[in-house]
DNA sequence: TCGACTTTGTGCACAGCTTCACAAACAAAC
DNA sequence: GTTTGTTTGTGAAGCTGTGCACAAAGTCGA
């Protein structure tokens, strides 16, 4: 019941190479920019701050498309991540929850620049339906399935309460949708074939907590315990 | 040069558990809330969506907190695993760059519930600056060192446009900070001893994208070479 | 006190990822 | 054509994390 996604193994590409590769991308669009032909591994690795071995084999699992002694022509191989990314085409993705993250993410131009086009906000907030965002109009969350298959969409954002995340997972999943991106802090649970990745902010705070925590304290207070007046 | 942080391997804890412990401090405090006094590592498990041998491995590693035949007392656990992430103390937060972005997060309540302080709210712009977002001032960037010593901020986030979110990073770290959480869309460098966690919300849909292409066709398409019309 | 039952804590095997180190491949110069 | 120099692609080793499976440790009822 509680099985994981094995996915991308599919033909291969490991989990955490394709995980690096939108690093790559950045990097070497910054290089074509300024008007860069080739780079070495070890020149695009430093600048995506990974090894240079790691990133030759990340690469290698697209295909042999350096060349030895000279290196990576560079618009080649942003064309090869990007078709193996899915970037040549365009995505459309739907918004849930237009709240304080909903808007950020919705006038945020970053998105349409790498092919994710932002094709409907939905709230359930009649205050907040019918406003006017980043030259969109906000629906009712009513009309997630209409909007949904009539536009294509096929990447939903949840940006809703943790209390409605669930539910509004469950509707678009059973609108066909299997690749969620949830800001709520909630656990999904989806059945399998569908992909969620989450952003935790407040999981992020704390991991640095605990680093910040070690290197105040030369390694764990000895007080185990708790501490006075606390009952078990 | 690129020596990579083997942080939080001080006395033990490993990386992978470290990120998971803040689930199950979720988990727990919503089941303290609904009265659950003990709890099985099977039923933490299935809250936090993760596999119940790896739960109980993972809280092995804090101590020998369960009790078998019983399973884990609720209260218990959420002390000493805030006591773990140091959560027992408070954060003083600082957010640079208020645009879409740093306005949500000073916005959003769930920081402060999980003594997380925004302590500061510092932007370039002298538009932005003076107003008053979530009950505090924002201040000029300028006043970054001013602010982060006079007021202890031990954590930094970076919400400002990639450009300047080097120079930004550069000047906490001088200023003292240790801890950095940032959504720029750039490799930060820094210091050994310096942590940095990143949210890239263009990676997390560049994967997302990768699934749903690989779904779509079954196999990634055998087209390998360039498009027509594309030059090398 | 004892035995039946539950659940933890962990040894172990394995799967995946990272890094090193180097042969093979190619360019360029002569 | 050969040599020199550079850089890729990858075998192999090591490391980290995962999950099974079970003995040990405890509860609880009789
Ligand atoms: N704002 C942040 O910086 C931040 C940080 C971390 C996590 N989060 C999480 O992101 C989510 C959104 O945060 P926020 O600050 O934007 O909250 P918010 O309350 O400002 O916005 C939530 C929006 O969702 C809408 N909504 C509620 N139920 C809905 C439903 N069933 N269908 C559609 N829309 C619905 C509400 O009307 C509201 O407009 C929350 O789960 C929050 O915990 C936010
Ligand atoms: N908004 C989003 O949903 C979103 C999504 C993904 C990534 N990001 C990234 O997050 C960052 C912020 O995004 P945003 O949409 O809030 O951008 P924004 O332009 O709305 O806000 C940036 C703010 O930073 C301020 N700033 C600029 N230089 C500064 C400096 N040196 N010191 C202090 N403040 C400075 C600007 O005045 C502005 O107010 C960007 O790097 C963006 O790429 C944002």
């Amino acid at each position: 019941m509680t099985r994981r996604i094995p996915q991308a193994r599919d033909r291969g590409i490991p989990d955490a190479t394709v995980a690096r590769l939108p690093l790559y991308l950045r990097a070497l669009n910054g290089m074509a920019e300024r008007g860069v032909a080739t780079v070495s591994s070890e020149d695009l690795a430093l600048a995506a701050g990974v090894n240079s071995a790691k990133l030759r084999k990340d690469l290698s699992h697209l295909g042999s498309y350096g060349t030895r002694g000279v290196g990576y022509d560079v618009q080649y191989l942003i064309y090869q991540i990007s078709r193996e990314l899915g970037l040549t085409q365009d995505w459309a993705v739907a918004i849930v929850g237009v709240g304080n993250l909903g808007r950020a993410l919705a006038n945020y131009g970053g998105f349409a620049t790498r092919g994710f086009r932002i094709a409907g906000l939905l709230d359930a907030d009649p205050q907040v339906v019918g406003e006017r965002i980043a030259g969109l109009v906000v629906e009712h969350a009513d009309e997630l399935e209409s909007v949904i298959k009539k536009r294509g969409v096929s990447i939903v954002v949840i940006a809703t309460p943790a209390t409605a995340a669930q539910q509004v997972c469950d509707r678009v999943i059973a609108a066909g949708v299997t690749s969620i991106l949830n800001f709520a802090p909630v656990v999904l649970a989806v059945p399998d074939g569908v992909d969620v990745r989450k952003v935790d902010l407040s999981i992020e705070l704390q991991i640095l907590a605990f680093h910040e925590q070690r290197k105040a304290n030369g390694g764990p207070i000895m007080a185990e315990e708790w501490p006075d007046g606390v009952v078990m």
